[in-house]
Parts: C-alpha cells; sequence; structure tokens
DNA sequence: ACGCCTACCTGCTTGC
DNA sequence: TGCAAGCAGGTAGGCG
C-alpha cells in the first residue's frame, strides 16, 4: 500500500533514472487508469515527444514534471507501481499504461486492482500548496475541465515532513476538532501522505489510543504525536518503504520497512515496548492495530 | 463543514 | 479438491 515512504522511495528512484529522458511512445491498456485528458488517445496524443525534466511527489502522487512545464501525475492507489525496465524485459500483464522512452527503455505503471489514476496536466500553482487551511478536497473530476496542476492538490492538507509543519501549525490545525485519532491521520485534508500504515505505527510511537479524539490531547499528547508521525514516515523512506504484497521501487524491488513495524499487522504478538500482545479492532472501516496496554483506552467524557 | 458510508477492483486466504 | 465468502485499503462522491 503506497503510502508517503513508499511514494517518496519511487520519486527518488525515478528522478536518477528517467530525469532527462523523453516519452517517444505511450500504450494505454485499461482505459480507466487515464485520468485526464480523455480519450485515452488524446493523453497518448499529447505526451508522445515529451522529455521528462524532474520527478517528485505531493502526498501519494508521483509528479513528472515536464521540460514544457506541464505535469504527469501517477497515484498509486492500493497497487499501482511504477517500474523502469530494459529492453527485452518480458511483457508485464498487469501494466495498464507503458511509456516507451527514447533510450529503448520502458517506464511501466503497473497496477493490480486498476485503482490508479494518471493525469496530464497544465502547470502553474504549486507554489503555496498545503499553506491554506486545507479544505475538503475539491471537485477535480475527470473530463471536468483542465484544472492547473495546483489546484489538483488544492485540497491536500499540510506534507508532514516539510520545515513547515511545525509543531504550532500541527496543534493549530487539531484545535476544535473532535474527530477519532485515527481517522484525522488518514484525512489527506488534515495531513497529506499518511495512510493505513503510518497511521497505526506513529499512534502506537506516540502511546496514544487510536479512538482517542483529537480534544483530548494534551501538550505533551500533541509533542509526541508530531514527532511520531514525522519519526515514523522519515524511517519508512530510509527503508524504501514497507511492501506487504504489490508495493515495489521504481527497481521492481520489495521495501525493507514491512518487518520493521510494531504494530501493523502484527495481531497477537508481542508489543515491542511492553510485550502485550497486539490487538485489532476496525475504525472507520479500517483495520486498526493497537497495544492496549502502551495505548490506553480512551477515557468516557464525564466518566 | 464534518463525519460516515459505499463503490471501485482483483488476488489471496479462510472456512466449509 | 472446489468454491464462495471475507479481506486488503486509497479516495471520489454521496448522504445526513
Amino acid at each position: 500500500m503506497p503510502e508517503l515512504p513508499e511514494v517518496e522511495t519511487v520519486a527518488r528512484d525515478l528522478q536518477r533514472w528517467v530525469a532527462g529522458a523523453t516519452i517517444v511512445d505511450a500504450a494505454v491498456h485499461w482505459d480507466r487508469t487515464v485520468r485526464h485528458p480523455q480519450p485515452p488517445e488524446r493523453f497518448v496524443a499529447e505526451i508522445g515527444g515529451a522529455t521528462i525534466r524532474r520527478v517528485d511527489r505531493r502526498a501519494k502522487t508521483v509528479l513528472l514534471h515536464l521540460e514544457d512545464g506541464r505535469v504527469l501525475t501517477v497515484a498509486l492507489r492500493m497497487t499501482g507501481a511504477l517500474i523502469v525496465t530494459l529492453p527485452g524485459t518480458p511483457e508485464d500483464p498487469y501494466a495498464r499504461v507503458v511509456f516507451s522512452l527514447a533510450d529503448g527503455r520502458e517506464l511501466r505503471y503497473r497496477d493490480v486492482r486498476k485503482f490508479g489514476r494518471i493525469g496530464l496536466w497544465p502547470g502553474g500553482g504549486l507554489r503555496g500548496i498545503g499553506a491554506g487551511r486545507g479544505t475538503r478536497s475539491r471537485k477535480v473530476a475527470e473530463g471536468s475541465g483542465r484544472y492547473r496542476i495546483g489546484e489538483v492538490f488544492s485540497g491536500h492538507g499540510p506534507e508532514p515532513l516539510a520545515r513547515s509543519f511545525t509543531l504550532a501549525r500541527f496543534a493549530a490545525r487539531l484545535a476544535g476538532r473532535r474527530a477519532k485519532l485515527k481517522a484525522l491521520l488518514l484525512d489527506q485534508s488534515f495531513i497529506a501522505g499518511v495512510g493505513n500504515i503510518y497511521a497505526d505505527e506513529a499512534l502506537w510511537r506516540a502511546r496514544l489510543h487510536p479512538l482517542r479524539t483529537a480534544d483530548t490531547l494534551d501538550e505533551r499528547d500533541l509533542r509526541r504525536l508530531h514527532r511520531a508521525i514525522r519519526q515514523v514516515l522519515r524511517e519508512g523512506i530510509a527503508n524504501r518503504g514497507a511492501s506487504f504484497s504489490d508495493y515495489v521501487g521504481a527497481d521492481g524491488e520489495p521495501g525493507a520497512n514491512a518487518e520493521r513495524l510494531a504494530v501493523y499487522r502484527r495481531t497477537g504478538q508481542p508489543c515491542f515496548r511492553c510485550g502485550r500482545r497486539i490487538e485489532r479492532i476496525v475504525v472507520g472501516q479500517r483495520s486498526t492495530h493497537y497495544c492496549p496496554r502502551c495505548q490506553r483506552e480512551p477515557v468516557a467524557p464525564g466518566a
């Protein structure tokens, strides 16, 4: 499940391997993977001849900045992967879009479950992203006009690893919120890039129960949570991401972070801090893993 | 504005 | 062994 650390790994790989490369052709094998422009034939016509200037990441989306200013976005969602292959590499039945590069290599978008989306957008408006209050995700639907790349992300919250994501700013964003911590961490308009794995890991590290509500946190809780979010994401990047089934880097290799996780998918196994068995509950339709001793139950109001 | 729910997808695991 | 149900979860979009 590509979250911030996994997407960052892919973007860094691609920056090393395809920055400067020219896309000479593209083949779309699953139409709905291409979100914009529509129809896919138009997408193919518009991407042909484009040269990749730089590759980076915003939230959980890979951004391939083209020389002419346009931006190719790849949202990996659940099972998406961007893999660079050498000439002669066998075809992949799960490759939904294949970009042919001028030097003979291919940049393949592989996606077993077809949730991922690729878009091509006019540049502009990226500056200042995440500086706003983080509204609910705006409607930037397929086929509904040509939004600039900045507008695609206008509804996203701040980047948790940015220097500007300070404790004060985090506290200000949390103020007045009464949602469960788990739900809040998964909300991309609150913070960009955290998914189910790193939400559970951050809460374990901060010793906070996933059902605690944001308005019950004191200053020390806030500080621990702010720190924990940044730590688990940085460690994930250092280990090239966590692989469970489908996630791989642009080299096609899985990351090493899955075996270093403290709670995610460790139900019934001992907590690394206290030895108590990790439990699994469902919060907002998402499986949630935590230590019942280290992460104490929320106290009912008025109890 | 916010919290909650479902659809989108397919492969793997589980249970009978 | 076979087969169906359950599970995995990011996010658009709908509802109250």
